[in-house]
Parts: C-alpha cells; structure tokens; sequence
DNA sequence: AGGATTTCACTTTTT
DNA sequence: GTGAAATCCT
C-alpha cells in the first residue's frame, strides 16, 4: 500500500511536472510548490511573471495534486499505469482523466488572490491570466493592494464608522487638508508644511499607528514637533470621518482595522482566500504586511515573489525586513531562487552582480545567463550634460544606422530634472522620444478641476472639492466670502454647500448672496440634468455651463489651448470607462473607478521612439540598449546617501535595476561638471562604476584624450580649458576653472572654429542614420539654423544644424 | 477680487 | 532653470 502511493504520488508530480516542460527546472518546482509558505526570490529577468501565471495554471487545474501525499481512496492500479505511461501528445480525452486523476481539491477562481501594487502590473497579470486560463481568470482576483481593500471595505466599512460611499482623497486633497489644520491650529506653515507633516502620517500609518499611539510614542521622545504632528494627526483622521474620507493609506490601515475589529469579517476573507500570492514584496510596507498576513491567515499558503536586490521604495515606507525575515516569520516557509536570467548578457549580469555583491543587507544571489558573454559594458565621460546628451543621441544615432531601432533604446536617469538636456539634444537631432512619467495627466491643475466639479456634482457636501471650484473660473467668491461661509458651517454644523445654497438667510453674507445663489443654482441645475443624460453628454454640459472651458477660450494662450485638450481628453477616458464597465455608467461609478486609476499606463508602444525615464520607472522593462546618464556622486549615489549606509545600499539597488534592464548593450555615462537647479557643480564619478570589474567594461574619457572621437563636434578646442588638468579628482576649487572654459567654448562656436556646413533650399544630404534627403528649408535662428529634411526613408524631420551637423553630408 | 510680482524648493513614485 | 504658491499692489 505504501509503495502504492509512492508510486501513485510520483506518478502524478511525473504528468504535472511534463504540463510544466516549458519552465527551468526551478520555475517549475516553484509553481508546483502550492502549499503553505513560500518565498520566491525570483531575480531580474528569471521569468517571474510567467512563473506566476503557471503557478495560477497549476492551482486551478491540479489544487494541490502537485505539493501533496494525499491518494484518492479510489485510485486504481490501472490509473498508475496510464499516469506512467501517459503520452507525450494526449488525446484530450487522456488530457481529461490524467486532470482528473491528478488533482486535489482544485480551488474556484474567486479563491485565489493575487496582489501587485500597481495597475498596470495587475492589469498585465489579468491579462496574461486570460490568455491562459480562458474567461475563468476574470474570476481570480488579480489586484493592487488598494483597489482589494476598497473592494473588501465596500462591502464592510461601515462597521468600523464609515459609510459605504466613502470618497478617496489623493495626495493633493490630503495636503489640503493638512494645510487647513496647520492654519487652524495657528501652527509655522513653514515648520509644518503640508508636505513633511503627510509624510509624518504616512510613515505612521505605514507602521500601523493610530493618532493615539504616534501622541503616546511621542511622549516617551519628548519631541516638541513631533507631538505637535501628532495633534495634526488627529485632527486630519477627525476631518477624514467627517467627510467621510479615506486617504491611500487610510484605505490598507482601515481594511486591517476592519479585520482585527470584526471577526466576522476576518473569517469570510481568510476562508475565502485559500491561496494568497504578493508580487514586489520587496516594496511592502508593514502595513501591507500586517494585511497580507491577515488575509493568509486561514490556510496559510501564501507565496511571496520578490527580489531583495530589486527593493528600491524605502523612500515611501517599503521595508526591505519584509522579504529578508520572511522566514523567520514563517518558519515552515520554503525558498526558491530564480537565478537564471533570460534578458541579459553575462558582460552586463557581471557588471550587475559585482555592484551588488557590495551590499551587506541582502539574501544573496548571483544571476547567470545562457545568453553569452555579448558587448563589455561601455563607461563614458563626458564635459558637461550637453556633451553627455549629445553623446548619447550620436551613440543612438549610430546604432541606428546600423540597424537597431529607437524603441529598442531607452534612455535612463535618476531624477526627471535631468531630461532636459536629452530633450534638447533628441529635439535638435530630430529624433523620436517618450518621456514616461514627470507631469502625469490626472495631476493636472485643469484635469483636477474639472474631476472636482463632477465629485461636487456627485456629493455636493465634499466641502473639499467645493473650495477648489467656487471660484474657478472667477466668480467674486474669494477667501474673505469663502472664510464667512466656513464659519457659518461650523456653527451651524452644516456643509459649506447648505450655507451657500441658503446664503441670503444670513446677514454676514449680503453683499456675496447673490453670486453664491448663483453658484448654487448653477449645481443644482447640472445636478438635474446629471439625473436624465448619459454621462458623456452630461460631461459636456458640465465642461460648457460652469464656464470652465470658456474662461480657457477666453486667455486664448498656448498653455491655455493644452489645457483644453486635457479636458477634452478626460472625455476620452469616460468613453473608455463607459467600454470597459456599461454596468455601472454612473457618474458616482466613474469618479470611484477613476480615484484608484492615476496611471500612464496607456503606453503606446507602438511608436518608434526612444524611451527616457526615471530608473524607477524601469522597474520591471527591458530593452535592448540601455544608457544610463548621470553616473556621478551626489547624483547617483545622491548627495543624501552619502554619509548614510541604508541609503547608499537602496541606490546601489537602484544602480543594479538600471543596469539589469539592459538586454545586449549597457552604456554608462558621467559628466565632470553638471548644471542642475540652475547651479554648476563638478562631481565625480560614480562609485558605482568604479566597482564594475575591469574585464566586463571599456571606459571612454577617463582621461579624455584631446580631439577624441566622437566629440570632435565644433573643433577639438572644445576641451582645452576644462581637459587640461587632465582627467583627476575635481575639487570645487576647480570648478571655476572650468566653467570659464566653457564660456570660451559657447563664444568659440559662433565665429566656428570648426567649418560649418554651408546648406541651402534644395540640397540633397546624407544622415548617418535617417539616409538620404532634401533639404527643404534653412531657416537661421541664433547663430545656429533649423533644417527640415525630407528624408526618403524617414519622413521630413526637423534639425538643428549645429548639433546635427556631425551626423549630415552634403552630397 | 484679481492680476502682477516675488519667493521658494527641488530625489525617487503608487495608490 | 522652472513652475507653483505666497505676497504685493491697484
């Protein structure tokens, strides 16, 4: 009997395991591994997203059939036989029994959790489920930690003294709020800005601290500010309840209340959720600990993906403790590592683990590819951020030319300020670009606005959105009517909407009554047509009757010209909204759907251009040529770090992603001197790169030889005053040296030391990487010239002739 | 009340 | 250098 199950148990792992042929060997055992705790330490580019997917795959078909001892007491000797024997291409009446036979107790869709953090990567999941698994996967619920929790406090909240339509305030409308405390309480606004006092809050609830326990830990401190914080923090969770507001962390702290509160409740969810899975759990807080571990808390099979190395949010609470101590929280966990990389190059894995390796902190890991060992790791210095763009835009040119696409390419750096530079030079060089992130569309002063008119529109008792729309576009309802009107609801224990909407019963308010009753006809009379159109139409009504729009038409600038786009835009997002979710076409549906929604995620890949980003937003992409600029000290590592171990092992993190999103070829840049915030400074190289071993990379410029290659751009002399002293450690004494030097050059351009290209209307050229073409117009500007080209293959194109120039011939 | 001017800050980002 | 917020004038 005992040999009947062992064989019976290897016999299915056997079948399970060959449905599982496309995995390493290592995927596999982790998907197959369903049952309590488990770590999967899974590093860049190990394939964990698809490791995911099949794990959900093996769950629903097989339960636990994969991860488990239990024989069916009604197994035959006959199924062993067929399970051993089963063929390499089954019928599907044999793939039907071999399912049969080899699952235990198989789970229902809606039993299965799988939490990312952002959209985009729960979007990405859903849809990669469906591929998969067919309409079945509509039913796992594939979400960000948010988007569960308002799901899970919908249905609940109530209970812990909130209704069930509560309303979410974002980042802007919380410093709103902080900022109305800080005055109330007659507190320094620049003691306590809105800024650092939210941070303050955050980190507490981060932490699972009520206004109750921050005051008693403050206390103990003894902390003058901190306690004043503390006294905010009440006030601003008193405000939230008030409104019936919940901010983004106030949505995990509160589902965590709404489980330890209500047993109920816990029991529901910890019986419904019989297989929990986190993605990034590295970038956890404790408070999403704290609800992952309730949630898991029935049947313990929880398997956390991460990768320590890859931990790059300390910033905003994620607490690397999380994934290094997973098992002493789970003693019975079991580990996977994925350590096989299918993206990269060893040159680049190289490079990547010998910068790594130099963290203390960490699990331990050491990625390795089947890939070969590719291009070495190209370091470049340069004079300045112009000259390190311009590098970058000739080296892409170049690849170009020789084959390589722009989307194939992307461009990254450590701060958004940093893509001027690369703009200008990408713009004067016609080339394509995208830049991800920086300005998001639903930050929008005008996009917010219009949002804040329909939450009013919604519930005109959301006091908060009310403020930002009186009076815009100007209605003479300013501060002083405003603080009247405020006061008044706080006597009267009213909204700020009541008062208005009643405004000539009170004396303090004669001289404004007449435009508040008008702002308050004007809601109520959209609120009235809001109940009989369709959410479009009434959007447009909403866009034309409150003067919105008009009030843009009227400053008739090109600023204003883009935020009339925006608004027209955010039609485009409704219509979309109306697609997705014809269910629930409400206005109320939209404005919940759209809190949760900031994202970008609307990535037009398609497009054939250069992508330049932030490294943090690279988190989790690939291409095939990647540059990373601004390798300097007090850049990246940023000045912060200096002097700080944690932080200067989450940039070294930081370093490793930037350099891992590199498939064939990783260029690495610095400058010597580099104007940032309207200030030039000299920095030196980044250590990081210093700690790159020298057989995987090629360093250009260390020191820079005079009339070297490619920067031979306007005549060698370009480097003269800076290069002099040769290459060596920069002191700020020197720095004055150079910027002088760099005066000399900008006057050395105009009257050309090196010979600039004569071109005229008619012109035939060749670029070194858009081919052949006609100059269309020259037009002078600034002692430089704007050329359009018609190129045969590439379409017309704008250029600098100056910058371009290098890569242009005359035929 | 509203336009004009000055001041201020400014890693990194999601929800 | 840049954009938004605070303050200053009319």
């Amino acid at each position: 009997m005992q040999d009947f199950n062992s064989r019976y148990i290897a016999a299915r792992k056997a079948v399970i395991a060959r449905d599982l042929q496309r995995l390493n060997p290592m995927q596999r055992k982790a998907a197959m591994t369903t049952e309590g705790p488990l770590l999967l330490l899974a590093g860049a580019g190990s394939g964990k997203t698809t490791v995911l997917i099949q794990r959900v795959y093996t769950l629903l078909t097989y339960g636990r059939g994969s991860d488990s001892e239990e024989v069916p007491e009604w197994a035959e000797e006959e199924d062993i036989h067929f399970l051993e024997a089963f063929p390499d291409r089954p019928t599907d009446l044999e793939l039907d029994r071999a399912h049969r036979l080899c699952a235990v107790d198989v789970p229902r869709p809606w039993e299965i959790i799988a939490i990312t953090f952002t959209n985009k990567a729960a979007g990405e999941l859903k849809e990669r489920l469906a591929a998969r698994l067919g309409p079945m996967a509509n039913d796992v619920w594939a979400s960000t930690f948010h988007s569960a929790c308002v799901r899970i406090l919908r249905r609940d909240i109530d209970r812990i003294g909130f209704d069930k339509d509560f309303t979410i305030y974002d980042t802007d409308d919380a410093k709103r709020v902080i900022k109305d405390i800080v005055k109330e309480q007659n507190l320094d606004e620049k003691a306590f800005q809105p800024k650092s006092v939210l941070a303050a809050i955050s980190h507490a609830k981060d932490q699972y601290e009520t206004p109750e326990d921050f005051a008693r830990r403050c206390e103990t401190e003894n902390d003058w500010k901190k306690s004043r914080i503390a006294k905010i923090y009440a006030a601003y969770q008193k405000k939230l309840m008030t409104a019936n507001a919940l901010d983004f962390d106030d949505i995990i702290f509160h589902t965590v209340t709404l489980l330890q509160r209500e047993p109920e409740v816990l029991r529901y969810y910890q019986n419904k959720f019989r297989y929990v899975l986190v993605d990034e759990y590295q970038d956890t807080n404790h408070l999403q600990y704290l609800l992952t571990s309730l949630l898991a808390g029935g049947y313990r099979n929880l398997c956390v993906v991460g990768d320590d190395d890859q931990s790059i949010y300390r910033f905003r609470g994620a607490n690397i403790e999380n994934i290094l101590s997973f098992e002493q929280q789970y003693p019975d966990a079991r580990v996977i590592r994925l350590e096989q990389n299918y993206r990269s190059t060893q040159n680049i894995l190289d490079a990547a683990n010998a910068v790594i390796q130099n963290n203390v902190g960490r699990k331990g890991k050491t990625l390795w590819t089947d890939n070969g060992g590719g291009e070495v790791v190209t370091v470049k210095t340069s004079f300045n951020e112009g000259d390190e763009a311009n590098f970058v835009v000739g080296d892409i040119l170049m690849g170009v030319n020789r084959g390589r696409r722009f989307r194939d390419t992307a461009v990254l750096y450590r701060m958004n300020a940093q893509s001027n530079a690369l703009e200008y030079a990408m713009k004067r060089n016609g080339i394509p670009y995208r830049v991800v992130g920086g300005m998001k569309f639903f930050d929008r002063a005008e996009v917010k606005d219009v949002l804040a008119y329909l939450c009013v529109l919604n519930n005109p008792l959301d006091d908060l959105r009310l403020r930002r729309i009186i009076n815009n576009p100007a209605r003479g309802i300013g501060a002083t009517t405003m603080d009247k009107v405020a006061v008044l609801a706080e006597s009267q224990g009213a909204s700020l909407y009541e008062i208005i909407r009643n405004a000539d019963l009170f004396p303090d308010l004669k001289s404004a009554s007449v435009k508040l009753l008008k702002f308050a006809d004007l809601i109520d009379g959209l609120r009235r047509q809001g109940a009989e159109l369709a959410l479009p139409e009434f959007y447009d009504v909403v866009c034309d009757q409150t003067g919105y729009v008009r009030a843009l038409e009227e400053k008739n600038d090109m600023e204003s010209r883009g935020r009339i786009e925006n608004v027209q835009e955010l039609k485009s997002n409704i219509l979309g909204f109306l697609e997705q979710d014809p269910e629930d076409a409400t206005l109320s549906g939209f404005l919940n759907e759209i809190a949760l929604y900031t994202d970008l995620d609307s990535v037009e890949a398609g497009d054939d251009c250069v992508t330049m980003m932030t490294i943090h937003s690279a988190k989790g992409l690939e291409f095939p040529t990647v540059y990373v600029v601004g390798m300097e000290e007090g850049i990246f590592p940023g000045a912060s770090a200096q002097y700080d171990q944690e932080e200067l092992e989450e940039e070294r993190r930081l370093c490793y992603v930037a350099m891992t999103r590199a498939k064939e070829k990783l260029t690495l840049t610095n400058a010597r001197q580099r104007m940032l915030y309207g200030r030039t400074s000299a920095n030196r190289p980044s250590r990081f790169l210093e700690e790159i071993p020298e057989d995987n990379m090629r360093w250009e410029g260390k020191p820079e030889p005079r009339f070297g290659g490619m920067e031979a751009t306007f005549g060698g002399d370009r480097w003269e005053g800076g290069a002099s002293g040769g290459y060596g450690a920069p002191s700020t004494a020197r720095s004055g040296v150079w910027v002088r030097s760099q005066r000399a050059q900008t006057l050395s351009r105009g009257s050309g030391a090196a010979p600039m290209l004569q071109l005229n209307q008619g012109d035939m050229v060749e670029h070194t990487a858009f081919g052949k073409g006609m100059v269309l117009s020259v037009r002078p500007m600034g002692g430089d010239a704007l050329l359009e080209v018609a190129f045969d293959q590439m379409g017309t194109k704008k250029l600098m002739l100056k910058s371009a120039g290098n890569h242009l011939k005359k035929l």
